[in-house]
DNA sequence: TATGAATGAGCGTTCATTCAT
DNA sequence: CATGAATGAACGCTCATTCAT
């Protein structure tokens, strides 16, 4: 019986706890914010006990910096997993504008997982991090190669427009607890990239 | 002794102590965030005793509910006076889009104070707080009545563009420490206005 | 009923709480040591409870701090008794060893309080705490002025070795739980004094 | 396969891990105090994997006395090589002296490593531990010897004094931070010894 | 033997809130 | 009205010790 490849060792110990922890992190981060989650909620829902989080991380902010960088790997994925499903950079554009829309009930009740830890953590630390920033950055930079792609030359602009736009129906739409914010403002900016 | 009925008391004492309390967690709650903000940070910078905030406000809730109200307040009178400088609709859009654009440095640093606040109240209770959305409904439907007057049938969905390309360029303002992308969004929305 | 100038106020209320803490954090890093005595165990002598601790020290190295102070004061004021109930050099120095003697019992229970404070307190901080190393050089210091005033030009390094007999004399009574070995010591160092 | 019984196997592996331990545990112990040194540390020093700490020590205590009975053995080492090479009482008393007087650059900076232990380890337990109080006979005993070895009756005075001199001296030096104390003091002591 | 992982009790500290005067 | 003091629940974090392999 061979080991398949996906399961992580032959060692039937470890079953992702790491990942556990970081997968209720980012989950208990979205939902309450960073400030009102403990280390124990977190250590709870990842079922894993308290004591231990810290084999796994030095402090709760090394968890935060954890989750930021699973966010981070989960946007490049996905914006690498559209460039490859999309040939025309409009098209592109829209995937992107549809996997916003498609997350709009989650974020009418808990707000954009990634504008609302930018949020956050601003106000954590004197110096902005960056790799918070790149949360924001990386669609950003995405969609202006987009945009330059189809010959326009404001395209950083519009790529922030378009961002700008997102994360703020995002959080009209949590605070109005209105997923329909979303998802239409998601329509029109559809209708706004068919027409360039 | 002629103690005019207006001045606060013979005793020489500042007036409004609870001005000053709201006024400082206002500050403080948009510099820090609700969670990072204590009772003792407010009542120093106000200049009040910790024990003699519980007169005037029973919980820490309280404050921030007086917070919002002082914010809606100051929505409020900014629209009318708005409304009282300026006639057509286009140059009062445009006027409230300078409001925005002013504050670009200060969003800079700390994020909108309106669009934080949003953010974080979500956090703190399980029901959304109706005075917190009136925060972002005043505006937008300021905004909306503007369009109609301009004979715009979707002046909703207008209201809601503008107001979100303010707070969502507020949030990459504040998460990139970058002013720019704040003020610069204003321009093109004001060139927006002026095209419609 | 005049108030009595020993109380400390008219009003009742605080029975010198912060008295209370630094005398019970005295005893127990006496008795305990630096490392094994908690805050709790403070508060628990002190009959304070844990909470309120913090109002009075804002941590556990300012209790530490309030403790080497209170030990200073201590000094400070034996030695000026000490000055005022002797006349010659010599009976004063006598006066200190007899001090010193008078304490045998507990000094091998415990050792040294101030001894085994300054060889802790060196374990707890990379720079020597000035005002740890205070608790030797101020009878160090006093010392080294009878012995000059007995003409001694080594008035120096023969307070050094009148305080070094003491401190080792208590390290090893200490270490082999016999008062003997202190008030024994003490002794022949009265009659080296007399033979000065 | 002729693997020499007396090393430790074929696997190339550095001799001595628990002797590693010890030495490393030492080293804490005198830098850092009994209880600021971890177990991690001590494992960390020594290149030995936590876990297999508890293979060689059941516990902190028993790494504890291992340390002491290292350095219980250093002593005896110590005396005896003194006694191996020098003949008369007064020359072998010397060479303790210059023995002591040759750490005063480490004892300034962490005390004198028999003697924190002592103080330290009386703080740990309710009952005085035989193992640590050897730390402080032994030499005494051995000085004891030489001065009877000179005709002095009273010579248990005279090596408990002896021995006071050095470890209060010590206290004072790293107290100070002032190496000076403690070898002044060992050039006064051996001139008193050339003196009796 | 060897080792990474696990565990839980406890520590120093914070803070919203209450109380006595 | 005013205020310094009091309170306790909870938080982030540490660490000696144990366990499974």
């Amino acid at each position: 019986m061979t080991d398949s490849p996906s399961s992580p060792a032959a060692t039937a110990r470890r079953p992702g706890k790491r990942e556990r922890l970081v997968a209720a992190a980012a989950q208990l981060l979205h939902q309450q914010g960073t400030e009102r989650t403990t280390l124990a909620d977190i250590a709870k829902v990842a079922d894993v006990p308290v004591g231990n989080v810290y084999y796994y991380f030095k402090t709760k902010d090394d968890i935060i910096a954890a989750v930021i960088e699973a966010h981070t790997r989960q946007i490049t994925t996905t914006l690498a997993s559209i460039d490859t499903e999309h040939r025309s950079p409009k098209s592109r554009l829209k995937a992107l504008v549809r996997e916003f829309a498609a997350q709009s009930e989650i974020v009418a009740q808990y707000g954009c997982p990634f504008g609302s830890l930018c949020s956050e953590l601003d106000k954590r630390a004197e110096e902005p991090i960056p790799a918070v920033a790149a949360l924001m950055r990386l669609p950003i930079e995405w969609a202006e190669k987009q945009f330059r792609s189809l010959g326009r030359p404001d395209a950083h602009d519009l790529a922030l427009d378009l961002m700008a736009a997102y994360e703020g129906s995002a959080l009209l739409a949590n605070t109005m607890r209105d997923p329909g914010i979303l998802s239409e403002a998601a329509l029109r900016v559809d209708r706004w990239i068919d027409a360039l």
